[in-house]
Formats: structure tokens, sequence, C-alpha cells
DNA sequence: AATAAAATATACCGATTGGTATATTACAAA
DNA sequence: TTTGTAATATACCAATCGGTATATTTTATT
């Protein structure tokens, strides 16, 4: 990596978390020159302007992500461990996920869907590349025979993305991770229940 | 209503959509000027600053929603006609929803948690007189005997709520209402297979 | 109609915003 | 070790930010 890259990067991490949680319009040029310890010119010098930084920042945060949860994921075999481990995930792992701010997926989300056309795209992409990964988890199970062969995988995919980025709101406004526990407690009950072959 | 009264609620019909789509910190001051017509020295006439506008805007905000959705439920009877209202109401007005901006709980939740802490208490206690009010509902629905008499109320109203906002936010994102439908169509579901005695 | 008070408008404030042009420093190749 | 280039720092810009002090207008009371 060039000594730019690097920087590149380095600017990245710094500002991850400032842009997870004061979000696009709060964080300021300050607060990254701040975080990073760098003057406006590195960062102009690496990134075209502030919208650039967003968006990889927002790449790198939801990469994060999908790296932590995969881990738990692929360390299970059969579909219905795979999916309870989405679960476990968030509760073993909700007070990190907090401190960072939330899910990035949600609040990016919520801020650019009135806002920030230029993060739509790059959000509506993650969006589906995650729910392609649990829709292909619950393929695996349909032909593992766990699940019926009946389940359409994309929609029970998208529904536990709902569930986990509602769960999340609900918690971290009420200081309350029960409601992501019970969010997730839901997921694993519907596979039970609907996935399931019996 | 006084002069000023009137002026400050004109104030806060005007600045609502401003808030509710561009977030706190995106709505500056001279966005909340341009959409009343008024100067900056009638806003800071009637409010003291932009927060205590921030806070009239969101108690209308949630105020309007609460009004809006209540008028479905209140025309039905039954526990189990009421809960599936709320799913109605979804389906027929999403779209007045996304135009407003979306659900200003929901929004103002994902902006306030990490960042504005003088919103966080409205917010909470919008969340659980939500939660309480569907709460409300399946408590007269356990009455009425529609409903199992075991079940714990509030757990399911902040599940109802859960798989709203998690709805909202997909849809949104996506540019697909069909997100919203399945998550309400869940709440439906969720009352017919949990709640419902057999 | 005169007057007091309430409401709104005007003009300004310092601080901060995102961004740029230029100067300086660090580094790699010869 | 010199030299060209890449990377970073400095210094500045106009515009906008939230907020305030004061002037003006509108309204209600007498």
């Amino acid at each position: 990596m060039s000594k730019a890259e690097n920087t590149k990067q380095f600017i990245i991490e710094k500002s991850a978390p400032i842009f997870n949680k004061k979000g696009y319009a709060g964080a300021s040029l300050n607060d990254i020159i701040d975080a990073t310890g760098l003057t406006k010119g590195s960062i102009y010098g690496n990134f075209e302007n502030k919208d650039e930084v967003a968006i990889a920042v927002y790449q790198y945060n939801v990469k994060g992500f999908q790296k932590r949860i995969g881990e738990y994921i692929n360390a299970k075999k059969t579909a219905t461990e795979k999916i309870t481990a989405i679960a476990e995930y968030y509760r073993d792992n909700w007070k990190k996920v907090f401190e960072r701010g939330g899910c990035p997926v949600l609040n990016a989300s919520i801020e650019a869907d009135d806002n920030l056309p230029f993060l739509k795209t790059p959000i509506q992409n993650s969006i589906k590349k995650w729910a392609e990964s649990i829709a292909s988890i619950i393929e695996q199970g349909k032909e593992s025979q766990e699940f019926k062969k009946s389940i359409e995988a994309m929609e029970y995919a998208y529904t536990f993305i709902t569930l986990i980025e509602g769960g999340i709101m609900l918690a971290k406004i009420t200081n309350n991770q029960q409601h992501l526990f019970n969010a997730v407690d839901r997921i694993v009950l519907i596979m039970n229940e609907e996935l399931k072959r019996k």
C-alpha cells in the first residue's frame, strides 16, 4: 500500500465512528481533522470532498459489520445453525454495535433517503447484498432438507433485516437491549415455525 | 389563540416536514425562514432556540401521526379489528407517510440516540406512549376473550413497533413499499397465531 | 385617537462550514 | 546526494451557521 493509500485508509477508520454517530450532516471536517490529527490539506489530498469520505466510510462500516457477523455464521455448518448464529451475534455483540453508533445501514438509510442522494445507491446495494447473503443460507437449508422447498428465501431475508433494524432502533433509543433480543429471537422462531420441515 | 400562539403553531407546521426530511442537523434556520416566509426575529421571538423548535416540531409530528392512525383504530370495535387496522393504516397511507419524510419517531430516534440528548426524553416518552396504546388494545382483547390471558401485552406491542419501524426504513430506502406491507402483514399473522384464543 | 405592549423585521455578531491555492515536507529514484 | 514527485501542512476564501440587540410595526386597551 502506498503512503497515500495508507493515509486514506487511516482517515476512513478514524472517521468511521464519527459519521456513524453524528450522521453525515452532523459530522464536520473539523471532526475528521480532530479524529485523525491530520490537516485539511491532507484530507482533501486523499478525497475529493466530504461526500467521498462519507461514501468510503459507509462502505468501511458495512464491510466491518459483514466481516464480524460473517465469522459467526461461517463458524456454523447447517442452515439452521447459521440463522441462529445471526441472533447469537446480536446477543453477544449488541454493546459493541451500540458503542459504534448502531447499525450503519440503518443510520445511513434514515438520513439519506430524503436527503443524501449520493449515498442512496451504495446503501441500496449493501442492503441487497445483505439480503442475498441471508437468502443464500435459506437456499442452503432448502437443499439440505432443513427448510421447506416452497419458502421464498428473499422475502424471509428482508423480514429478518426488518426485525434486526427495528430492534436496534428501539433498543438503542430506549436503552433497553431486550427489544433487540426479542427481535432476533423472533427470527429464530420464524425459522422454526415457518422455514423448517416438520 | 393569541397572535403569537398562532405564529408559533404556523412555524411548527411549516417546519415539520423540513425537520422530518432533513433531520435536526440538516434543517437550518434559513430553511425555516424560507418555509414560513417569516424572519429570524419572528422565529426567535416565538422560540428560545433551534432546539425548542425541533422539540415542538417532533411533538407535532408525533401527535399528527397518532391522530391519523387513531382514527383508523377507533373506527373499529374489537381488538382483533383494531390490530388489523394498524396494518390497514400503513397499507392505505404509506405514500403520504413517505412524502412527509417517514416515521418521525424512527427518524428522530436514529439521529438523537448518539447525538441530540435534548430530544431523547421526548422520543422515549412518545415511544412508551405508543407501546402502551397498542398494549391497551391487546389488554382489551384479553378481557373480551379474543386473546389469550397469558399474553404479555407490552412485549407484543414493542414487537409490532419493531416491525413497523424496520419495515418503513427498508421500504423507504429501497423504494419498495412491499417491505412495509410484509412487516404489517406479519403483525396480523402474529396476532392470529399467538394472541388469539383457539 | 393615544398609548402601552406584544409581535415581527432588520441588521448585525463571532464562529464554523466546506473548499481551495499555495507552501512545505517526506520520500523514492537516479 | 541530488532531484522530481507525491503527500501533507498552512493560510486563506466566501458562505452559512445559530444567535442577539435593536428598530419597526401591529395589536389591544383605554
